[in-house]
RNA sequence: GGGCGAUUAACUCAGUUGGUUCAGAGUGCCUCCCUUACAAGGAGGAAGUCGGGGGUUCGAGUCCCUCAUUGCCCA
């Protein structure tokens, strides 16, 4: 059988997926077992994968995988959520290419269009998942806008409305003029823009004086409801009473008082435009001032503006400028940065306004949120995010759930009479309520409020409703998966989703979603960009596979991303996850190639495997003790040392037969037994490759992803410690003979002079991978010889007259050097009276140990100085 | 402006409650090698005043203060 060199990825992707769906190895169903959840951040309906869904996926993949080898009973729900302004926004463009304007369109129309679009569009995500291996439990699929989930949002919203924790009222909100929607606060990108600080000058009645206020916004002095300077600004205390004239419309405003205004910033004068700023709506509030809202919804100055109506805020801006200079208003424009709100969705700037709005009621919420993540019983990886997660709640704002958009969950509140309205779950339910108050109401009087919920309404009961807990809160799944063990997310919505989970969670599961969030870093490109789509700076996933396996990309991605931090992706790494693969086939490759044969075992491969067993023990400990912490790229590194350095560069090269000659069964038998170990270590990550190898080995029916995780057996430490010996004198072998060019295949002797007593059990390995003839213990020096150390031992190399004294020496003054430096630094703490009887006992007596090494090393070399020179 | 982090090798990061000379790992770089699993490989090697300064301590990369740089969140 000839074994290709190297790996070939994509069939083994595509036959093993397959096979583990035929075999229902995703599936889960409750049963004795412990369950092991995690439901999936739902992406984008219609949005495809990124970089960021291949770690986050990733991570969420080796995490099921190993759980499930663990025994646990794993279950990973996928799904999908609307997203409702980004998906309309699609389907608005899409449908306008078409020559079909939204507005031309019923409610009913518009949604059949959209569904129609997700149809098409939704889902390619999910189908993607697969390629990088996603083991979630297809069956489960879920979509906020399925029917039950839609159910159990509006469930949701009727039963915190009847508890008090819901309201309507105008508010403040961001407005996005583009989707003419209101957004949350959470959905507004602050960004420093350059703009235009405007001075205008406005006349004060009954006076020819003049007083100068400093704005970036002059198109909204048409809203201007008063000027406002701080009492304390000498400046302008002689205006009391006072009233300025707002420039080009002539309208009289009072000129107020508040120690709001910062003196220092512009001219010390603020105009207040009360409905188009949320720090004057504060004002006006206090001061009792008018709203004059000047702004249509789509950004157009409308009537009340009196001026520039119908033309766009951003356009009016230019044009009263220069309406104002003309006119002599405009004193000065200056240069000035600022922070101004962009849409997440759209990109385009928020206009701060007043409307009616839904409320959700966050302090009661929050109180519990907090408690538990302060706690611990919800634990944060990275545990730094706690902090930051502290002080959004503690300075926590009602939540604005309404969107006047289509696409989404349409808010059950039914109006009738004006502005009467009931809330429940059905048109009919409402009747019922409505009719208490009014008997004459028909089903026909009953109109049902426009607007839509937040997305994130519908995402913050998601692993509440993924089991159907809302509308059936004591159902056997529910009891069965939640809470689920972990969520693996993106910082960036530690408030809006995680948060509100949490607070979901305690409200109607009485008990925490999930017992441990993981939170990743961004995915950034070589110039710490984050990679997106308008950038054009992200390398398609798909391709990525394509040319580096599945499995070559998940190892990429883990390689070098600590939990929280960036982590910034450069294809190298998917080339070194790739070569890790390939290492792997061609070690496999090498112990499939053996001839089998009744032949004695070497003593060597009798201590390798000793070795190795103790090893590989050694580490499965501290692989399991770094998924504990969630520290996943650590384990990744652990598991990948083993398998290059320990298995193939140190395991293979022990028990590998001469070339030509064929291997004992003993030998080959736990050589596999070995690999077999390894491979299930490295299923998690790489989940194509050891599925493939395993089936390889044998064949056989059961599969890997289904085989048990291994277990350490108990470490005898004084192996290893013996075996870090040996590889440091093979490694001085090695380096001796690329030092004087002595080809691997001479053979050469060792002599040994034993000043600390050594373990000589694996005197074997060093003969095998030294290819030395003999070793030879003796109480005395070897003149002549190339020598080296080990401990305080001195190991020589009888060599024919080309010793290079001078080198030699030096070697030997330099290593002497150190250890004095060394021995001193020692003597100092020893030396030390408040060391020794204030430091622990231990730490004394390692000194005394390390003093004792020190010295016996120093005579060593001392006597070998002396005798070369 | 307020809050929270970060700063360790060329790059990306580890470094547990202060205690082996503790200064690490992976990548990259340099030298040699197509040796009969693997050049997608092997054998070696160089490389850092732990951001600066001060303090606590017998002892500080680790604790405290301060400055600098930088990131994120909020206003």
């Amino acid at each position: 059988m000839s074994i290709p060199k190297t790996f070939s990825a994509t069939a083994a992707e595509k036959k093993w997926y397959q096979h583990w769906l035929d075999k229902g190895y995703f599936n889960s169903t409750p049963d004795e077992r412990e369950a092991y959840t995690i439901v999936i951040p739902p992406p984008n309906v219609t949005g495809v994968l990124h970089m960021g869904h291949m770690l986050n996926n990733t991570l969420q993949d080796v995490m099921i995988r190993r759980a499930r080898m663990q025994g646990f009973n794993t279950c990973w729900v996928p799904g999908t959520d609307h997203a409702s302004i980004a998906t309309e926004a699609k389907v608005v463009q899409k449908l306008a290419a078409e020559g079909i304007e939204k507005s031309d369109l019923t409610r009913e129309e518009f949604l059949s269009h959209a569904f129609e679009w997700k149809d098409k569009h939704g889902g390619i995500i999910l189908e993607q998942l697969k390629k990088l291996g996603a083991s979630c439990d297809w069956e489960r699929t879920k979509f906020t806008m399925d029917d039950g989930m839609s159910e159990s949002v509006i469930k949701v919203f009727v039963d915190l409305y009847n508890k008090g924790l819901i309201y309507r009222g105008v508010r403040m909100v961001n407005w996005d003029p583009s989707a003419q929607t209101a957004l949350s606060d959470e959905e507004v990108i602050h960004k420093e823009v350059n703009s235009k600080l405007y001075y205008i000058s406005y006349n004060i009645e009954g006076s020819t004086e003049k007083l100068t206020i400093a704005t970036t916004r002059p198109e909204t002095i048409l809203g201007d409801s008063a000027i406002c300077v701080n009492p304390n600004d000498e400046r302008y205390t002689h205006l009391k009473g006072k009233k300025a004239i707002v420039p080009l419309v002539d309208r009289v405003i009072p000129i107020i008082f508040d120690e709001y205004v910062d003196m220092e910033f512009g001219t010390g004068a603020l105009k207040i435009t009360p409905a188009h700023d949320i720090n004057d709506y504060k004002l006006g509030d206090k001061h009792g001032l008018e709203t004059l809202d000047i702004l249509n919804d789509d950004g157009t100055l409308s009537e009340a503006a009196q001026l520039y109506i119908g033309k766009d805020r951003f356009v009016v801006r230019e044009e009263i400028a220069v309406d104002l200079q003309e006119k002599g208003y405009l004193v000065k424009t200056e240069e000035h940065q600022n922070k101004v709100g962009f849409s997440e969705r759209t990109d385009t700037v928020i206009e701060p306004k007043l409307s009616m709005q839904w409320f959700c009621k966050m302090e009661d919420f929050s109180i519990p949120a907090l408690e538990h993540v302060m706690n611990d019983d919800i634990q944060f990886h990275p545990a730094k995010f706690k902090n930051t997660y502290r002080h959004w709640m503690e300075n926590i704002k009602d939540w604005c759930v309404s969107r006047q958009l289509w696409w989404g969950q349409q808010i059950p509140a039914f109006f009738y009479d004006g502005n009467k309205f009931v809330v429940a779950e059905t048109k009919e339910e409402a009747l019922l309520l409505a009719k208490k108050e009014k008997e004459d109401v028909t089903l026909s009087d009953l109109r049902q409020d426009e607007d839509v919920l937040d997305t994130w309404f519908s995402s913050w009961i998601w692993p509440i409703s993924v089991f159907d807990g809302i509308r059936n809160p004591d159902n056997k799944e529910i009891n069965y998966y939640y809470p689920t063990n972990v969520l693996v997310t993106a910082p960036e919505i530690l408030f809006f989703w995680v948060a509100r989970m949490v607070m979901a969670g305690y409200e109607y599961q009485g008990k925490l979603p999930f017992k441990n969030v993981y939170l990743t870093g961004i995915v950034r490109d070589k110039q710490g960009r984050k990679m997106s789509k308008s950038l054009g700076n992200s390398p398609d996933p798909i391709e990525l596979m394509g040319i580096y396996g599945a499995d070559g990309v998940r190892v990429g991605m883990l390689l070098s991303s600590p939990a929280g931090n960036d982590l910034p992706f450069d294809e190298g790494l998917c080339e070194q996850g790739r070569n890790f693969s390939n290492k792997i086939w061609n070690a496999f490759r090498l112990i499939k190639g053996w001839e089998v044969a009744e032949v004695q075992q070497a003593d060597s491969a009798k201590q390798a495997i000793k070795w190795f067993e103790n090893k590989i023990s050694n580490t499965i400990v501290e692989i399991d003790e770094s998924y504990s912490k969630y520290r996943i790229s650590e384990a990744l590194m652990g598991t990948y040392k083993l398998v290059w350095d320990d298995f193939c560069s140190w395991y293979l090269e022990m028990v590998k037969p001469v070339y030509g000659l064929p291997i004992d069964q003993t030998t080959y038998n736990k050589t596999i037994e070995q690999l077999e170990k390894i491979l299930k270590l490295l299923h998690p990550f790489m989940p194509f490759l050891s599925e493939e190898i395993w089936h390889l080995i044998k064949e056989r029916k059961e599969d890997i992803i289904v085989s048990e995780w291994p277990k350490a057996d108990k470490v005898e430490e004084i192996i290893l410690s013996d075996f870090d010996i040996v590889s440091e004198v093979v490694s001085s072998i090695r380096n001796f003979r690329i030092q004087k060019q002595i080809p691997n295949k001479e053979q050469i002797s060792l002599f040994v002079k034993e000043n600390d007593k050594l373990c000589r059990n694996m005197d074997t390995i060093i003969c095998k991978l030294g290819n030395i003839e003999s070793i030879e213990y003796s109480d005395k020096k070897i003149d002549g010889a190339f020598s080296f150390r080990v401990k305080s031992n001195e190991y020589f190399i009888p060599l024919e007259g080309n010793v290079d004294i001078e080198a030699e020496l030096e070697k030997l003054q330099k290593e002497l050097d150190y250890t004095k430096g060394f021995l001193k630094s020692v003597n100092g703490k020893l030396n030390n009276e408040r060391f020794v009887s204030g430091a622990p006992e231990q730490i004394v007596a390692n000194e005394k140990k390390k003093q004792a090494d020190a010295e016996q090393k120093i005579e060593v070399l001392e006597n070998q100085i002396a005798s070369l020179s």
